[in-house]
DNA sequence: ATTCTTGCAAACCCTTTGCAAGCTA
DNA sequence: TAGCTTGCAAAGGGTTTGCAAGAAT
């Protein structure tokens, strides 16, 4: 089960400061990935981009560092449609969302400052505090559309 | 348990109205117990209901059941924490979203047809189709911000 | 040297699927 | 009767865990 890693898809009110981890290789080789990607990657995707990359980390590790990263606020946990944990490096200061292609995996960040106001608008309309949210749009891309026109 | 977990969730633009199902002993008691619930149960949970009510329906079933009634519109399916897929018979009819309680798990109906236009807005900008979106909105209610004012 | 991390493989858990039997339309 | 549904059990797929070997401090 997985443990508290609260799949939100924003930074918590509530930091939990896991214990600094040791600075392995696989540790270092998972978050250069990170570094790298701009979208969500689930540890399944990221495991085989190490392979790929010749830096090999086990598919269990992976998983350890991940949730590791996630439970020390290091990186932004989701779920994505079939219920799979996706991370990404959350140093982004900008709040944003996600365009998602079902298909192909695109994905193309967006603002929405409207949707931020009215999520926070509503939220203190029925009194709730310590507000958060999640918003991603998923559809088929130009190209998938093209090609792919059921599924 | 589920508690505030993000990701995924309602039904599209898209009725996608699937071809009706025939009315089977199975079908009934499922949706039955959806009839009396207000709060998500996971296809495990559903189960275990109805184990306890008697009205035994193999889990197997259960699952394809639920799928059945997502598909067709007529229950919210949304992902808990763990990922797994929870459903709800929903109250208001149309298209809407959720305000949920990451500490008690009460959730809160809305609509937000700003939020509706600004999806199909963005997606048509990109040139996607076959659009859906998922907003969800976590926070404290009321009543656990009260009662849970330090932490 | 001690303590934490990694690998590997088995274990788990939710979910799906193949098939034969049962039931609906 | 014909065709969809159900049950059961096995198969899948993602994720976790026990344990011994291998690093980091």
């Amino acid at each position: 089960m997985s443990q508290g890693a609260p799949a939100d898809g924003s930074r918590t009110a509530v930091p939990a400061a896991a214990k600094e981890q040791r600075v392995t290789k696989q540790r270092l080789a998972v978050s250069a990935v990170l570094d790298e990607l701009t979208d969500f990657v689930s540890t399944q995707e990221l495991h085989r981009i190490l392979q790929d990359r010749g830096t090999s980390v086990s598919l269990a590790t992976s998983y350890r560092i991940l949730q590791s990263l996630a439970d020390e606020g290091q990186v932004d946990v989701l779920r994505n449609a079939d219920g799979e944990a996706v991370y990404r490096r959350c140093a982004v200061t900008g709040h944003h969302h996600h365009l998602l292609c079902r298909s192909c995996g695109k994905a193309v960040e967006v603002e929405a400052p409207a949707v931020e106001a009215w999520a926070a608008r509503t939220a203190t309309e029925h009194g709730f505090t310590a507000v958060e949210h999640t918003v991603e749009i998923f559809g088929l891309c130009p190209d998938c559309t093209a090609r792919n026109t059921g599924r």
